[in-house]
RNA sequence: GGGCGCAUAGCUCAGUUGGUUAGAGCGUCUCUCUUACACAGAGAAGGUCAGGGGUUCGAGUCCCUUUGCGCCCACCA
């Protein structure tokens, strides 16, 4: 029977389309346990994940890889472990991310504004624009090989998410915890929108110090005063001083006169006043700036707001109204000049608050919006975290997680947006409000019916702060609610601790009264191979979508996944993607071999000869990988997981097992048992990387698969699945008692091997020339001999010229001589022997051994003897009894 | 002004209950197209684990400190 030939190299191109699609044909993404469905089992605990939505107009990006590759690893491992597995997908509406992106392509096709479209037509054209690219994401999610339920996937504004919006702001709205009013907020005049504090980035920036001379009422006398925006002048309602400043004291009570207005304004003191700082005194803006905001209501001045919403200078503003803040700042200034009433300007770095958004300096401004009242919330969340109901990882962030919460001001969730849920509250002509979960009919006080709806939007966090109840029915009791939630792992990027993770805490204990998931996992964010952030502008940026196109899932995946520990960022290189492509190529392409050792296996042949020292090797180092894995795994230690997989499959496995495989399957009465343990070890191998690498795994399980069921050896697969997605992940064993002695006869051999390699290089010994050899192995005799086949083949030695003897001379012919450990290898290389040059070389060797000897006899003769564990200690023993028969062969030779 | 992280081979990074000879990938040098793989194999060079101090029989790992980078939070005009 012909078997049809697997290509030489990895076809990831075509593979993974036809993988992917088996899988999801397969059903396997949904739960394995279904609440919905006969034979529930509501005992059966579930692993859930809520993946952390993606804006569904965006792109996919490095950031969205990273969170999406480790999170379906979780869920792998957590599906192979035979636990009911959930991971709930979807994307999000993203308020101001969407409405500018629709907005600048109505303006780029259409020349169209959505002031000229009109709020109702421009909702319309952005849910059009939803439907157009919305699956775009989500279609690169699946390239990435996620395996979510897709029959779940929710999207912020659908029906059933704006359900959970409505019910969670009435709720809030009756429990007394939402409420409106002006408030100095952060207003970005480029979006013409409220922003929250988190939306404001601060950056330091070089600006200009004013100094200027404040007049007091009817005399020549002044207070200085500087700022860094005159233009807020403007709004003045108080020079303030700090009330011991000698220089100002008997000023307090005078009035200012604000320049070009004209207006007064009283001189008063308040200890906020640094007399340090500038010029000691400090002009008083409460309508645009929290300091003064807080100072005035000290004080009880009035608030004057000078900025219109475009921030431009409104009809408080006299002389200067319409113009721009910045032109205003300099008319103003220009004018001052003239009026005799600057003293002078000076450079000055400072920070600026910009939004994070629309990049443009954000003005404080009193505004009438909706907050949320956060302290009692706050409170409920630090307590989650405190008490261990929620565990973040890594463990430091909890800190960074406590300083915020408690520190925390009321958030602002009205956006003056047209694209988001619109806020559930209606007025009458009189002003009351009413709000409902179904939309009212009538005033709620007056019985109105000239009801209008306020016209703002929620913040998009609002309802991501929902997310991981919503997506599965809340407010309705559903029976999904009920059995997976609270969810069990939060995986997502540090960046958004506060945004998104600190709000689900605090909604999902207000609105559930228990915490939205066990366990927050920060992942870093993901940098070019300097550590440096891509940038568009720097030109740094590294698309995922190119990389898969170019070197495959699997490479990116386990790149993102290997060499970074949690909450650290990854530097990331196509070079490492390449490395690992390599990687996926070589698992490939022993998985081919061993693919064609069984296929070409007699239908005779049986695995039932005794293990040889190889296969006892593999197997205990096997089991020893799978006990670390599972200990790495359980503690979040994916990288290093990864890292000592990669370790055992290339280094272990393909580069010492396979190889001296092949060494066993020529022999019938070894073959049988190689070919088996070839394809077990595998089969574990391809089990353990199949969370990091799926793709390439899953294909060649089936191969391997495939191929058992056909071969004499088909009960080795008798209980596999049909894939590899669902297939049980290896379970730890206990140690065996020989798997000591095993791995260090195995040790012996491997380094004798290495010993004649390197001695092949030094001398130039060309591969093909095969050499005749002799070994003076003392007690390690039989081993040896056992071992004869496997140390010739891999050493390049002549199997039939190669003897093993307890005690003998030296060979008579001029030979080379390797001390391995208490073994002599003789290599009669005539011709080659340079007598000086081995002198010397044994020489070192043995200079190098008595040192050790040296070291390890003070370290015993010390209290290390004493206060060590004993296996520690006597493990340096035994070391040091072999490197001095080690000195003393060495000796021998040189005498 | 607070808080946190990082500093290990030329480059990018692993190294989590402290165990004595510190690893990987890439890069460099030598040899080899050996019937799974040249996206490979074999071999080699390369590190006072930032500096200093301490705890310990033993420190890359724990504690203190200095220096240099990075990040987060914060209302000084």
């Amino acid at each position: 029977m012909t078997k049809p030939e697997l290509p030489k190299a990895y076809d990831f191109r075509s593979t993974e389309p036809r993988v992917y699609e088996m899988w999801e044909r397969g059903g396997y993404f949904r739960p394995s346990n279904d609440p919905n469905k006969e034979g529930f089992d509501p005992k059966a605990r579930p692993f859930v994940i809520s993946i952390p939505p993606p804006n569904v107009t965006g792109e996919l990006h490095l950031g969205h890889a990273a969170r999406v590759s480790t999170e379906d690893l979780m869920i792998r491992y957590h599906r192979m472990r035979g636990i009911p597995t959930l991971w709930v997908p979807g994307t999000d509406h993203a308020g101001i991310a969407t409405q500018l992106m629709v907005e600048r392509d109505l303006l780029k096709t259409e020349e169209v504004t959505r002031e000229e479209l009109g709020r109702e037509e421009f909702v319309k054209r952005t849910w059009e624009w939803k439907k157009k690219y919305g699956s775009i994401i989500t279609k690169q999610i699946r390239r990435l090989g996620a395996s979510p339920d897709w029959d779940r996937e929710r999207f912020t504004l659908d029906e059933g998410l704006s359900h959970a919006v409505r019910e969670a702001f009435v709720r809030l709205y009756e429990k007394g915890l939402i409420y409106r009013g002006p408030r100095l907020i952060n207003w970005s005049p480029g979006l013409k929108t409220a922003v929250s504090d988190l939306e404001v980035e601060y950056s330091e920036e070089e600006a200009t110090l004013y100094y200027f001379k404040y007049m007091l009422k009817g005399s020549d006398e002044f207070i200085p005063v500087s700022t860094i925006r005159p233009e807020t002048i403007l709004g003045d309602t108080a020079v303030a001083v700090h009330p011991e400043d000698e220089r100002y004291k008997h000023l307090v009570g005078r009035t200012a006169i604000v320049p070009m207005l004209g207006r007064e304004i009283p001189v008063i003191a308040d200890d906020y006043v640094s007399r340090e700082f500038g010029t000691g005194a400090l002009k008083i803006t409460p309508g645009h700036d929290p300091n003064d905001y807080d100072i005035a209501q000290r004080h009880h001045l009035p608030i004057i707001s000078v900025l219109d919403e475009a921030a431009r200078i409104n009809e408080n503003g006299g002389a200067y109204k319409g113009q721009d803040r910045f032109e205003c700042r300099e008319k103003l200034w220009a004018d001052m000049k003239n009026a005799g009433l600057v003293i002078k300007t000076q450079p000055y770095t400072t920070t600026i608050p910009r939004s994070q958004r629309g990049g443009e300096i954000v003005e404080p401004m009193i505004s009438t919006q909706w907050f949320v009242t956060i302290e009692p919330l706050a409170k409920a969340a630090l307590a989650a975290v405190k008490d261990g109901r929620v565990k973040i990882i890594p463990e430091r962030f909890e800190k960074v997680y406590f300083n915020w919460l408690e520190n925390i001001r009321d958030w602002c969730i009205s956006r003056q947006l047209w694209w988001g849920h619109r806020i559930p509250m209606w007025y009458c002509p009189d002003g009351h409000m009413t709000t409902g979960r179904l939309d009212p009919k009538a005033c709620g006080t007056c019985g109105s019916t000239q009801l209008t709806q306020d016209p703002d939007v929620l913040d998009t966090w609002f309802s991501s702060g929902l997310w991981p109840f919503s997506t599965l029915g809340w407010p309705e009791e559903t029976r999904d609610l009920a059995y997976f939630y609270p969810t069990s792992v939060m995986e997502t990027a540090y960046d958004i601790l506060f945004f998104w993770v600190a709000r689900m805490i605090m909604f999902g204990l207000e609105f559930t009264g228990e915490v939205p998931f066990h366990t927050v996992y920060l992942g870093g964010l993901i940098r070019d191979e300097h550590g440096r952030k891509m940038s568009k502008t720097y030109g740094n940026v590294i698309d995922p979508l190119v990389v898969m196109d170019e070197l495959g899932t699997d490479a990116l995946r386990f790149t993102l996944l290997v060499g970074s520990s949690p909450g650290n960022d990854t530097n990331l290189s196509v070079k490492r993607v390449e490395a690992n492509r390599n990687f996926a190529n070589k698992m490939w392409n022993a998985g081919r071999f061993v693919i064609s050792a069984v296929n070409s296996l007699p239908p005779e042949a049986r695995a039932d000869s005794e293990y040889t020292l190889a296969d006892s090797w593999i197997w205990a180092r096997l089991q020893q990988l799978v006990r670390d894995v599972e200990r790495l795994f359980q503690s979040y230690q994916y990288g290093e997981a990864g890292r000592q997989i990669h370790e055992f499959f290339w280094s272990e496995f393909a580069d010492w097992y396979v190889e001296i495989a092949k060494q066993q399957m020529q022999s019938e009465s070894t073959r049988g048992q190689t070919v088996a343990t070839l394809a077990r070890v595998l089969d574990i191998s391809l089990r353990l990387l199949h969370p990091f690498t799926p793709f390439v795994t899953e294909e060649l399980w089936g191969h391997l698969r495939q191929a058992l069921k056909e071969s004499s050896l088909s009960a080795l697969a008798a209980d596999w699945p049909e894939a590899l997605i669902i297939a049980a992940w290896p379970e730890q064993k206990e140690p065996e008692g020989w798997e000591d002695a095993k791995v260090a006869d195995f040790s012996l051999v491997q380094e004798i091997v290495r010993s004649v390699r390197n001695l092949r290089a030094e001398k130039n010994v060309p591969p093909t020339r095969k050499l005749a050899a002799s070994m003076l192995a003392g007690s390690k005799t039989t081993l040896l001999e056992e071992q004869s086949n496997t140390i010739a083949a891999l050493a390049g030695l002549d199997a039939s010229k190669l003897r093993v003897d307890a005690k003998a001379g030296k060979p008579s012919e001029e030979s080379i001589v390797l001390v391995v450990g208490s073994v002599e290898v003789y290599l009669p290389l005539a011709g080659m022997v340079d007598v000086q040059a081995e002198r010397a070389r044994f020489s070192k060797e043995l200079a190098d051994t008595e040192a050790q000897i040296r070291r390890l006899e003070q370290l015993l003769s010390g209290d290390f003897a004493s206060k060590a564990p004993a296996p520690v200690v006597e493990k340096e023993r035994e070391r040091l009894a072999a490197l001095k028969e080690t000195a003393q062969k060495l000796n021998a030779q040189l005498r």
